[in-house]
RNA sequence: GGCCCGGUAGCUCAGAGGAUAGAGCAGCUGCCUUCUAAGCAGUUGGUCGUGGGUUCGAUUCCCGCCCGGGCUACCA
């Protein structure tokens, strides 16, 4: 905030209390003042009181003697403790949207609090196409790394791609059984749709056999289908054929190439669709056996301990104890994930590391993060679990196993048709099909990043296809039409006698709609600063809706280009592009792109 | 059982120790020969799960309870 009545507000409380002892980065954050009190901010004295020493109604009375002298203040009102201002037009101006691009920059963080970070992000395994999860999850990644660099962090974007495993040899199985040497090119399905249909066919044979299995041995009834998976001929054969794997079996190693192949080739035409991009790609398949030497390291430093039957494990106290090497002397995926971590240390030297990653891993974070501790990294208290919520379906929660999965890609071509029905009834004729479909991406693609942002990450989303779907009220859409709107009067400034260029007369701006505008404009570096600190795009999401919403209302109640006085067409037309900066500037940097019409 | 997250309008969600608890959707009423109606305005709708406690003040903090979800493997 930069208003400038704060800043006298608070050099002359330091004068007239020089004993008040400050907390650390202490200073007057104004509120905008709520709905049907007169005033436009207000100092909320209960907030600051503490300090002075003094019951906060009566400090709010000094306070309120203090601003009633102030010339950038028209009103000034006490309640209680708070104190409501109303501002002179020139003064609301002058401290927030009339000097050129400072909101923009001030959203930026000071030299020393910018850090260099690695976001992880997306990880998905090879053996199937990517869902609605993923898709939060890759959303969430990409407009987090997107707002840390934007508040001025250097950020790193990783992927570590599950390329190997129990879970690709299903889909190897099955194709290797009844695929016939079909291919993405013979038979035109995207590959990583191609290699899913497998995966369903082997859970298909699967519960078939299990079935079977039951029906003929009705003792094994009441065991799980894991637990009986080793029962099972299918069972068996994919178990081997990760033994293979494992064991270099080069036929096995060249099947699982190809179809890793055909995956790796559909997930980058989803990934730049998108618009995601990793700035490196591990592959687990080449990082799986990391961290056994650590173990052997923390087992002969006392950090790990081991159990009689010879497993590793480490005793986390109130978490409880970890097995980080079986018995047997082979990994679990801690131990990977121990390995991994050193290693993209290693490989970026970061100073914080960030997982994006479902809620259900919160307990093996909470490990991870203590078995770093306990080895002793001195980075390893800077690790960060963005932890999200399922997205689950009105009929209940999504399962690949029984088809209840809304398709990444799928769901992507519906949002982007349902934006080309309504771009092509509002466009006219002579708008050509390739812009069109341009828009219906942005648009689209947009819609969809925004709903799935605009939730706090922790919370379970109800996804209802039929009421998610849409364009109109809280939606990235309505962000978007309110820049296309802005857009558009610049387009037609010109032939209004509207020069762009020509000096702005602030203080013609006197309606509440556009006073408020320009205010809560000012709020923009504290929001993005918030959200990036608080590792949640829902916080920028929300202001960008409140922005686009006090701009509508502007728009309605203020002609901008069709008012009578040149000069207030040019002011107007100017808060306008200011805004239109800001929200473009948001949209931005939760990825979303600004259709050039709408 | 233990640990974690949630319970706010019919629905989906914000909010947060302070003023009269907000928004979108849905419903109802208006507003397009006037800068883009993917919009604006109005209106209906709430004992903020529940019982205690702390406080000048609690929907917000603490404790108990109820309901929903997650985790609690030598799976990933």
């Amino acid at each position: 905030m930069a208003f400038q009545f704060i800043s006298d507000l608070e050099a002359w409380l330091a004068k007239e209390y020089p004993a008040a002892v400050l907390p650390a980065g202490w200073g007057i954050v104004p509120e905008r003042c709520p709905e049907g009190m007169t005033g436009e901010l207000v100092v909320n004295v209960f907030r600051i009181a503490k300090p002075f020493g003094c019951p906060p109604p009566v400090l709010a009375a000094r306070v309120a003697e203090f601003l009633k002298s102030h010339p950038d203040l028209l009103h000034v009102e006490q309640i209680k403790a708070f104190v409501n201002v109303t501002l002179r037009p020139e003064a609301v101006y002058r401290d927030t949207v009339a000097k050129a691009g400072a909101i923009l920059e001030r959203g930026t963080l000071p030299g020393p609090e910018q850090r260099r970070i690695l976001i992880e992000y997306s990880a998905p395994n090879t053996n199937k196409p990517q869902h609605l999860g993923h898709v939060r999850n890759n959303t969430l990644g990409m407009a987090l790394a997107s707002l840390l660099k934007r508040v001025g962090h250097a950020v790193t974007e990783i992927n570590l791609v599950n390329d190997r495993g129990i879970h690709i040899c299903k889909s190897m199985l099955a194709y290797q059984r009844s695929g016939s040497g079909e291919t993405p090119e013979s038979s035109g399905i995207k590959g990583d749709h191609l290699v899913g249909k497998y995966y369903v066919e082997f859970a298909k044979a699967l519960s078939a056999e299990l079935a079977a299995l039951k029906a003929a041995r009705p003792e094994l009834a009441e065991r799980s289908d894991e637990d009986l998976f080793l029962e099972t001929e299918l069972g068996r054969a994919a178990q081997k054929m990760l033994q293979d794997w494992e064991a270099g079996d080069p036929a096995v190693r060249a099947l699982w190439q190809t179809m890793n192949n055909w995956v790796f080739a559909g997930f980058a035409q989803t990934y730049e669709r998108f618009g995601i991009h990793f700035d490196h790609t591990y592959l687990e398949s080449q990082t799986y056996m990391l961290g056994k030497d650590l173990i052997a390291d923390g087992l002969a430093r006392g950090v790990f301990e081991r159990r009689d039957d010879g497993a590793v494990f480490a005793d986390l106290g109130k978490l409880g104890r970890k097995v980080v090497l079986r018995s047997d002397g082979t990994s679990v995926y801690m131990t990977q994930d121990i390995g991994t971590t050193t290693l993209k240390y290693q490989d970026w030297r970061p100073e914080e590391q960030i997982w994006v990653v479902g809620d259900e891993q919160n307990l093996h974070f909470q490990m991870l993060f203590a078995i770093l501790q306990k080895l002793g990294y001195e980075w390893a208290d800077r690790l960060h679990h963005l932890s999200y919520g399922m997205v689950n379906l009105p009929t209940g929660k999504m399962k690949s196993r029984e088809g209840t999965v809304v398709d990444a890609d799928d769901l992507f071509d519906e949002m982007c048709e349902l934006a080309y029905q309504s771009c092509k009834e509002r466009a006219g004729e002579e708008t050509d099909e390739a812009e069109l479909r341009c828009r219906a991406e942005e648009i689209g693609l947009g819609a969809l990043k925004f709903m799935l942002l605009k939730y706090n990450p922790k919370t379970t989303i109800m996804f209802d296809p039929q009421a998610s779907i849409k364009f109109e009220g809280d939606t990235g859409p309505y962000v978007q039409y309110a820049v296309a709107r802005i857009q558009s009067m610049l387009a037609k400034a010109a032939e209004r006698g509207v020069d762009p260029a020509a000096p702005v007369d602030w203080s013609l701006l006197e309606r509440p709609e556009e006073k408020s505008l320009a205010i809560l404009a000012d709020y923009y570096p504290a929001t993005l600063q918030e959200a990036a600190a608080k590792l949640d795009c829902s916080v920028l999401v929300t202001y960008l809706l409140d922005l686009a919403k006090s701009f509508n209302r502007f728009y309605r109640e203020c002609p901008v280009l069709t008012a009578d006085d040149p000069a207030l067409r040019r002011a107007r037309l100017e808060l306008a592009l200011r805004i239109r900066d800001i929200l473009s500037d948001g949209l931005r940097t939760l990825t979303i792109r600004i259709p050039a019409a709408m």
